[in-house]
DNA sequence: GACACGTGGCC
DNA sequence: TGGCCAAGTGT
């Protein structure tokens, strides 16, 4: 029976907590004016959430800022250039989500009128929408009582039962876990309180189990195993990739670049023609250069690396003559290209050549 | 279930 | 320095 009521009292123990602890963040809604009834404008929400997917919050502010500031509405996503949006989403990775959405927000205007469904199901079926966002963008920003399991969840359900199957095979029972707790009462506060624990006290290092507002009823403190959970299957070692990419420059100033496919690593993002990557020991894939022109070797190469492989690349240069055709890409002039276009490993190579 | 898919901060 | 980690989704 204890028992049963302490459980009944964990979630209005974290809003209590909440109520004082919110972060303050340009997306969200402040508890005290939620309870007031305001609530965020769901473009936002989901602005922020297809944008934290993976990614922390430190990273996603001015990114979110900026989108916002330049497409206030989903109308005006909708309506939005590829390549613009493409390059204002430069440098935060996962480039499927940029691609996804403008995808969301155009099948948002022609098929639900410009307004986000409120409904879990519905927001399912938008591209870049699963079961972690649209949970978030319901219960956010329409307060309906759905649970959110992402890894800040996940951390701590693992932790506050003291789960030791590891992950990802342990995601439906800390799902389990999770919904049991998910109050009908303030919901979206409840969502946004439990990652904000997550994030801030129930940390992956170290956590502040001190201050924590669960600290008596976790059973990984009481047990000690906090910092040990949770387990993880092991990951696999990530091999080393070569490659070249060509960086060509016209009399005028123009750059030589190219837009790559929409499918796999970088799809759709502005990048310098080059050589596939390969997994090669010794000599480095050098490809074809995109334009024939009296190619020079920059000194060192670009260190960069992804999800699942390293990848070192050398850099060419050259200058081109005015009348001279590419067979791969196409010259953008100096007034038209922004070295914040361009994805990371991309920018370390122009970064290279201008030393 | 496994894998592809970015990046920057931290220790 | 190098591995780990972050508000996951699509295939």
């Amino acid at each position: 029976m204890r028992e049963t009521d302490q459980t009944g009292d964990l979630p209005r123990i974290l809003l209590d907590w909440y109520d004082v602890h919110a972060r303050q963040m340009p997306w969200r809604v402040a508890p005290a004016d939620r309870k007031a009834g305001q609530l965020p404008d769901p473009y936002h929400v989901w602005m922020s959430e297809i944008m934290l997917q993976q990614t922390t919050v430190a990273a996603v502010r001015d990114y979110f800022t900026r989108f916002v500031a330049r497409w206030p509405a989903v109308a005006d996503l909708a309506g939005a250039e590829d390549a613009d949006v493409m390059g204002e989403w430069a440098g935060l990775g996962y480039y499927a989500r940029a691609r996804n959405l403008l995808k969301c927000a155009r099948v948002v205007v022609a098929e639900h009128g410009g307004a986000f469904p409120a409904d879990h199901d519905a927001l399912l079926k938008l591209p870049g929408i699963g079961p972690y966002t649209a949970a978030a963008v319901s219960s956010i920003a329409f307060d309906v009582p759905r649970t959110v399991l992402d890894g800040n969840v996940e951390r701590v359900m693992a932790r506050l039962y003291d789960i030791h199957t590891p992950l990802p095979a342990a995601k439906p029972e800390l799902m389990a876990l999770a919904e049991t707790l998910t109050p009908q009462d303030r919901p979206g506060d409840y969502a946004q309180a439990v990652m904000d624990l997550g994030a801030t006290i129930c940390s992956p290092k170290s956590p502040a189990c001190g201050i924590c507002p669960w600290r008596d009823p976790c059973l990984a403190r009481t047990r000690g195993t906090a910092a040990d959970l949770p387990k993880k299957t092991p990951k696999k070692p990530k091999p080393v990739r070569h490659g070249t990419v060509y960086l060509a420059q016209r009399a005028d100033g123009a750059w030589l670049l190219e837009t790559r496919p929409d499918k796999g690593l970088l799809g759709g993002m502005l990048g310098w023609p080059g050589s596939e990557w390969l997994d090669t020991q010794e000599e480095r894939p050098m490809g074809e250069p995109p334009v024939q022109a009296s190619w020079q070797p920059l000194d060192g190469e670009v260190r960069h690396t992804f999800t699942h492989f390293h990848l070192m690349l050398s850099v060419q240069t050259a200058t081109i003559a005015a009348d001279t055709a590419p067979t791969k890409g196409a010259f953008i002039p100096p007034d038209k290209f922004r070295p914040s276009d361009l994805p990371t490993v991309m920018r370390k190579a122009f970064d290279l050549s201008r030393k």
